[in-house]
DNA sequence: AAAAATAATGTAAGCGCTTACATTGTGCTT
DNA sequence: AAGCACAATGTAAGCGCTTACATTATTTTT
């Protein structure tokens, strides 16, 4: 029903009696008019209720200032806090922030990115490394600069700025290898097209090589993301044959799905079973038991992505490809030494 | 530096040998197009990486298919199940979904439907009621639908989907009184620009009156929102010179930093003290104590929402302005009575 | 097989804005 | 007071698309 015509720049102009060049100028170089048009402009504006097009404004300037980000979920709030800094650094150079979702999926993931460039974002946030060349392609022929975040990735040919998600989880197993465990499984969200998920169990592969256990005694379980799949996880991971002494899960959100199924069959934790996390959501420690798990700079990672991702799309050049940040053990009460 | 010619309907047309005219209604209306043609330009299409220009689209077209939402945060899950759901019956009605944040502050939201509405907004969802006369004026003189959500107030001239806060938050405070409480403790959001937590509050206070306890037997405490926010609270609360049996909280998320406090602190809930949430987040049960709070409705809340709002924006007539979802109360182990 | 109806495509105007360039106005200098 | 520099404003083209209307090709009807 939005047949209503709205005031436009000529209406503005013709109120405030001068041409729309001027009115145009007064929105964007304010200074470049005279005290006492401006004022006349901007009454008129006031009166009439007008709001750019920006749509119009685009087609005419080529320049959106606006930065596309495509998160997996909202649901939770993984990627919440660090998006939010994002968007503070972001609004602070002047540009605006649109997200998108991909519910994890890549098809979906590209329909959205098409969408984003399509309504003129100048520059894009992605998540994790993993995605078809056609897109990396079609992203790089339109000249649209691109980050990844949450990975570390030095081997690729992109900007990225995030952590070793391998590196990390190695460090955490290493941890829970000294404290005696050797009968091991994994809830971890589906490797297919998450490089996350798969470079953290590999960090797990490799310590576990490095103590010299043998990798049949991981039981590895695959699932979506939730607190609900964390307890289903948790149900079937439970029976194998050898119970095992500690669960790593992938994330916070399914460690806490697996402490409640836990609870819920009265298996004691950490007395009869370690469970930890990764990431360190806020949940982490309210949860009780608190979560052992690993900490990321959610807001540090935000805030520099935002820096690069300026910078690229105002031409600047950028010294770095990829920034390396450092994630940190988070140690709490649910993880305790095998009995 | 995105100053690349990127391929337009134009270059589209000249490759695929047809005017742009078909290049466009084999965008829009593939069906008025001959099989062979589409073929033809839907290859060139590929070819050319091309990508409609949304500004344009929408300048020539006059309809964008976008409806806007303005949530108070995303730095937790408060809003995210409901907002999830909203974008997903969006999606199936064809429409897409432009999700901002106002941080709870009045100005930014402003700032935000502003930008929404130049963006091409054709509909709004905002949170809440409480919002300035000129705001509303002005998307009454833009012709923009309106649904506001998390409220049921039939007595404004608004469209709304929700439940009533002061109602949902009367009934539970009932329950609390009927467990013999009597001195009694809120933690609240800033009730200051925000009705949800002025009608909670009310609640409250209407269901003291009923039970006859005086209200000055009542301590408000209002912070602004997060779990360290309300483990803070928790810590000023606690100290009054009559200590609270019970500790009733605006959200799920104080009531979380207040447990977290009291644990702390080495106090027992429910033993020593009650405490109780509202919104039932995923996290009111997998804390523990599991948390006694007031369920939402949140899917189903969006889910209407959209499909209002998407009549609303096609011009179809709806028949109720205001809807009213029940709230449930959820009895958890973190509310017993009074020793 | 010609006429009529219909399908497929083309032509060109115009959506609301920005901006290069042209014009006019103002205050100095000499 | 004429001449000049510079500030303020105006003129008009064009950004990439959609769509009303015009034209041409194809099918159906008689």
């Amino acid at each position: 029903m939005k047949n209503q015509a709205l005031p436009t720049l000529a209406d503005v102009a013709k109120r405030a009696k001068v041409s729309t060049a001027t009115v145009s100028r007064c929105l964007n170089f304010p200074d470049q008019v005279s005290a006492s048009t401006r004022d006349r402009v901007m009454s008129a504006i006031t009166e009439l209720g007008y709001t750019p097009n920006f749509g119009a404004r685009v087609l005419a300037a080529k320049r959106t200032n606006t930065i596309g980000a495509i998160i997996p979920t909202m649901e939770n709030a993984i990627f919440a806090r660090g998006l939010q800094a994002f968007q503070e650094e972001l609004k602070y150079h002047g540009f605006t922030l649109l997200v998108a979702s991909s519910s994890y999926r890549e098809e979906i993931e590209e329909e959205q990115i098409h969408k984003l460039v399509s309504r003129g974002a100048d520059g894009l946030l992605l998540i994790g490394a993993h995605r078809s060349d056609k897109i990396y392609k079609f992203l790089e022929q339109r000249n649209i600069p691109v980050v990844l975040s949450w990975v570390f990735r030095p081997d690729l040919n992109q900007y990225s700025v995030g952590f070793d998600n391998c590196e990390a989880m190695k460090e955490l197993t290493n941890k829970i290898i000294d404290l005696g465990h050797k009968n091991i499984a994994v809830i971890s969200a589906s490797m297919h097209n998450n490089d996350r998920a798969y470079q953290r169990v590999l960090g797990i592969k490799s310590a576990l090589k490095d103590a010299n256990i043998e990798e049949q005694s991981l039981t590895i379980y695959e699932t979506s993301y939730g607190i609900d799949e964390g307890a289903e996880a948790f149900k079937k991971v439970i029976k194998t044959k050898t119970r095992p002494t500690v669960i790593l899960c992938g994330n916070d959100v399914l460690a806490a799905g697996a402490m409640r199924q836990a609870k819920k069959m009265g298996i004691r934790i950490p007395q009869d079973i370690s469970i930890t996390g990764f990431d360190d959501l806020q949940l982490a420690s309210i949860v009780s038991p608190s979560l052992t798990t690993v900490h990321v700079p959610h807001r540090k990672m935000g805030k520099d992505a935002a820096q690069i991702l300026v910078n690229l799309v105002t031409g600047r050049k950028v010294k770095e490809k990829s920034i390396k940040l450092e994630t940190t053990l988070c140690i709490r009460e649910s993880l305790g030494p095998v009995k």
